[in-house]
DNA sequence: TTAACTGTAACATTATATGTTACGGACTGG
DNA sequence: CCAGTCCGTAACATATAATGTTACAGTTAA
């Protein structure tokens, strides 16, 4: 599904802060550990900042902390924050509307994507950057 | 997320054929409905071929025709057919290992993310080609 | 005032999906 | 067996999006 690394950095970013409970950490040393370019940590920021899970402060001293307790950001939250659109897209080009299946199937196939789409995030509603935490400071198996 | 407009077209051809029972339809007629390249079209038939769930003749008056019914083709055999990979990726760069939360959020992560897209498919097995030609035969609103 | 930061624009690079052309080989019906 | 259909697939072109990089203005602390 060509799926983006957004979701997965994301993580892996609020779960540093997570880590460094309330100690504002920079774009420089978050890219460190994510082993990117520290604009794209700060683009990054950006997008979790407009969700209101990540609060940014510039100049010397600044950085970033968690805007929520861990156990309030779910992963439905980061998803939603860092990954635009949809999960499943329709064809780029529009299908013959002379073709009675063509016509209708995208509208057909949008409704029951939807449900997908809501059911999934059910599923990541219920799984919080402190739960990664936790398994990342427990000697859980690699 | 970015995602493939394969699924989409997946679903298109096998309602197609599906709607036309039985019938060999080719891969240029398919292109019409779909308003694509016909080329494309074979590529897809080519991996739905492989997953069983159509069946190609070469030669004239050739085409494809479903393997199986309608009502047992389900919207996960199609996706599993032709989107290949994960939902979700894993960032390119490698997190530095030295950071006791890089070294590991990904394992941790991928963990839920597995569980994550079972879920899925599991939605997604509930729903088959027939369900969705249902939807395109009826009167349904746009 | 200097040095450490963020924010953001602009551009380069890379990856991947999709579209296109071309042609070999299979099959059908004269 | 010849001509016309049609699939399979390689090879290449194009489009789009993600990611990486450089650069610099604006902010803050000391």
């Amino acid at each position: 599904m060509a799926a983006s690394t957004r979701f997965s950095v994301g993580v892996h970013i609020l779960t540093l802060l997570a880590h460094e409970d309330g100690r504002a950490l920079t774009s420089d040393y978050i890219a460190g550990s994510v082993n990117t370019n520290p604009v794209v940590i700060r683009r990054m920021l950006a997008l979790l900042g407009k969700a209101g899970l990540v609060t940014s402060t510039e100049g010397a001293g600044g950085g970033s902390t968690l805007a929520k307790r861990p156990e309030r950001i779910a992963l439905a939250d980061v998803y939603r924050a860092v990954d635009p659109g949809t999960l499943f897209a329709e064809s780029r080009s529009d299908p013959n509307p002379l073709c009675p299946v063509g016509r209708s199937v995208h509208s057909v196939l949008r409704r029951h994507v939807e449900q997908f789409e809501t059911r999934l995030e059910k599923e990541m509603d219920e799984v919080t950057i402190a739960d990664v935490l936790k398994g990342v400071r427990s000697p859980a198996r690699k």
